[in-house]
DNA sequence: TTCGCTGTTGTACGACTGTAAAACAAATCT
DNA sequence: AGATTTGTTTTACAGTCGTACAACAGCGAA
């Protein structure tokens, strides 16, 4: 038999098509039925191909995960750290924009869950997600210790990692009840509601954060 | 070939036998390897017996998820509804419930997140998510309410509900990195944290949750 | 142009999957 | 006790899974 004409790609390229084809047959599909067949289809390429990229199907489900959390964390660190903002701005902009899009987003909630449930079994799975909650945490760490010292409040690491791991609770709560979309409230309150609670975790002065939502807006 | 010998139990017990067998298999092997012939033999059981209880393997597995999240839900209303206590102590010991033993479980948190993985996906699992967190939510709104008037602050039913769905976030994200287990803190601290934290939510004077915390240490 | 390397395809294989249905054993009824 | 019902096991089957491997095709070097 005659074989299909194909195309060769970078070495990087393929395997970043790979493992996206991979991150959109586990949400579509779940872990179950992301079969190898399913996943190469999508990204365009044929089974065979993927254990010349990755050790074992395995081993390229796992990438994908790193990949994920890498694209998260790395978005979350961006948002509001470009120019030289006030402090509250910058803790506000980190904290809604897991409430707006991409993050919020119902394929991404899928596929953390997924590869949540496999935390506890998998330690491969729990190395990565314990690297991106850390780094999650010390993102609000940081972002956190100016805004209690310009408020005269008081800021010790302990106190400091404290809230940030109260808030990182807040944010990943409402985040996954927020991007399922459950219509049982509507998902633009989310980031109003967030600061609301953030002023009150961190005992701040009403409307501390939350003045500054109308930015957020305007930039969508 | 001559057959093994077997008892006949109550059809319920079966069941819940099937399910447990079941809840097992997904925490340990995750969603795809929870064959039936596995689950089957952790049930004692052989494996063409789960079709004569459930029209199909999917039918199971999603039974099981709708028991493990009654289950929880259960074990929710139950703390602190007892006697007649003080609004702040039973809106205390919710919170604080999803911090302790049985609640916060490695087991648990992988079961769900398992299943939420499917919410998007699944009609189904959407609807038993959603039922779960509709009455958690119902629960947390009714035990702040209370609180709130004892303690002269606005307590009409949108902010009410407002504050329900924060406390809900906060205790889901604390309660999911709690029960992981990563080891980044000592997960003894997340009922003060947590409590501290819906202080500040509700804007209650500071200890007005967290001086009830003796009393759940006691109980254990 | 031809060679050699390797990214890529197609196919074959054994293991495992969920399910159907027949054979049988335990409990219940008469 | 014998007959009947039905919970349970066993076996069989078609399909899918991840993987291994040989054959091929695209591309750069000589």
């Amino acid at each position: 038999m005659t074989k299909r004409a194909y195309s060769r790609l970078s070495q990087d390229r393929r395997r970043t098509d790979l493992i996206e084809a991979t991150l959109s047959c586990v949400a579509d599909l779940g872990l179950d039925k992301a079969g190898a067949r399913q996943i190469a289809e999508r990204a365009g390429v044929s089974a065979g191909l993927i254990r010349h990229y990755f050790s074992s199907k395995e081993d390229m489900v796992r990438s994908a995960y790193a990949y994920l959390m890498g694209q998260m964390t790395a978005a979350a660190e961006e948002s509001g750290a470009g120019e030289a903002l006030p402090p509250e701005v910058a803790l506000a902009e980190v904290i809604a924009a897991n409430f707006a899009s991409p993050n919020l987003s119902g394929v991404k909630v899928s596929l953390w869950a997924t590869f949540v449930g496999r935390v506890r079994v998998d330690p491969a799975y729990a190395d990565i997600h314990r690297e991106g909650y850390r780094e999650f945490l010390d993102l609000l760490e940081a972002r956190i210790h100016p805004v209690l010292v310009a408020h005269g409040r008081p800021a010790d690491p302990t106190r400091c990692k404290s809230l940030a791991i109260a808030l990182n609770g807040l944010i990943d709560g409402l985040w996954i009840e927020g991007s399922l979309g459950h219509g049982l409230y509507d998902a633009r309150r989310l980031p109003g509601l967030a600061l609301a609670a953030a002023e009150g975790i961190l005992r701040l002065p009403d409307t501390t954060l939350t003045r500054h939502l109308a930015r957020e807006d305007e930039r969508s």
